[in-house]
DNA sequence: GGGGATGCTGAGGTTACCTCACTATGAGGT
DNA sequence: ACCTCATAGTGAGGTAACCTCAGCATCCCC
């Protein structure tokens, strides 16, 4: 019922932004783990056991948020706190096996609904989206 | 600090989104109007009065949510609602002049924001991103 | 051995959504 | 005319994912 023929740029580029995020949240639900959790799992499995603080920068929220979405992956036994030997103050966070296993099956889960969602592109056209939106993710803005 | 060298097509695309929310946000601060109110007020201004949901078909939100962006517009006067004529069910939405007033300084700023942002591209850069973005929006998913 | 920076979290707030239930109205069939 | 069913808007109540600010513990450096 919404015609959608002369959008900006950015306007279209929202419009993206909007299947995509339905699209998430949709693949998410066999696991019923919310998308920020998964987003911080995801970080935790690729990079190790990390600070609150970097994981923080590593998601790009606030140090108080890392800590409520720690919080629910703890709650779920995905994650767990333990000290930093090297600075009292600091809390490290890993994964769990069970969140390692939930994790590993979330992220091939996400990577095939992704290659779905692009796939009507050619690959052409995909080399140039990654190159151009990494083009502006990485400029000085 | 966060180090980006490796991201995958989906996680370069919300970091795109996620500056874009940023910068979008800032140059709104001198309205001190919400994203929300301010997409709404773009949509009226260039489809001029709306049933309510008609308005949710362009916002693509809930009918019940669009009711509460409607009363912020309407409660800073940028906006008001008038019975249908045709159905008394239903409730037009209209921009006040002042309403159009502020939404045209809102999307003259948000072009050279967008401008601006997207100038670290190339003319060619930019129309494939448009092009290819506009493929994926309209592809059924 | 202060004094300021850093690391985490409690308290409390905001935005932008949602569903469900309800009322008023419209439209079609009998 | 009446009955049923769909549609338009909204009250009530809820949620996710953020935020700031204040406070405490610890670290680092002169």
């Amino acid at each position: 019922m919404a015609d959608d023929d002369e959008e900006t740029l950015p306007e279209t580029f929202w419009g993206v932004a909007h299947q995509l995020r339905h699209l998430r949240k949709k693949t998410l639900a066999p696991w019923d783990i919310a998308p920020s959790q998964a987003r911080a799992l995801s970080v935790l499995l690729r990079e190790g056991p990390l600070r609150l603080s970097e994981l923080s920068d590593r998601l790009r929220i606030a140090a108080r948020s890392t800590t409520e979405v720690v919080d629910a992956l703890q709650t779920r036994g995905l994650a767990d706190r333990h000290p930093d030997p090297q600075d009292r103050r600091a809390t490290l966070v890993a994964p769990t096996p069970e969140g390692t296993r939930i994790g590993e099956a979330i992220r091939a889960s996400r990577d095939a609904e992704a290659e779905a969602y692009f796939s009507i592109l050619t690959d052409d056209e995909r080399a140039d989206l990654t190159t151009i939106l990494r083009k502006l993710r990485t400029a000085e803005h």
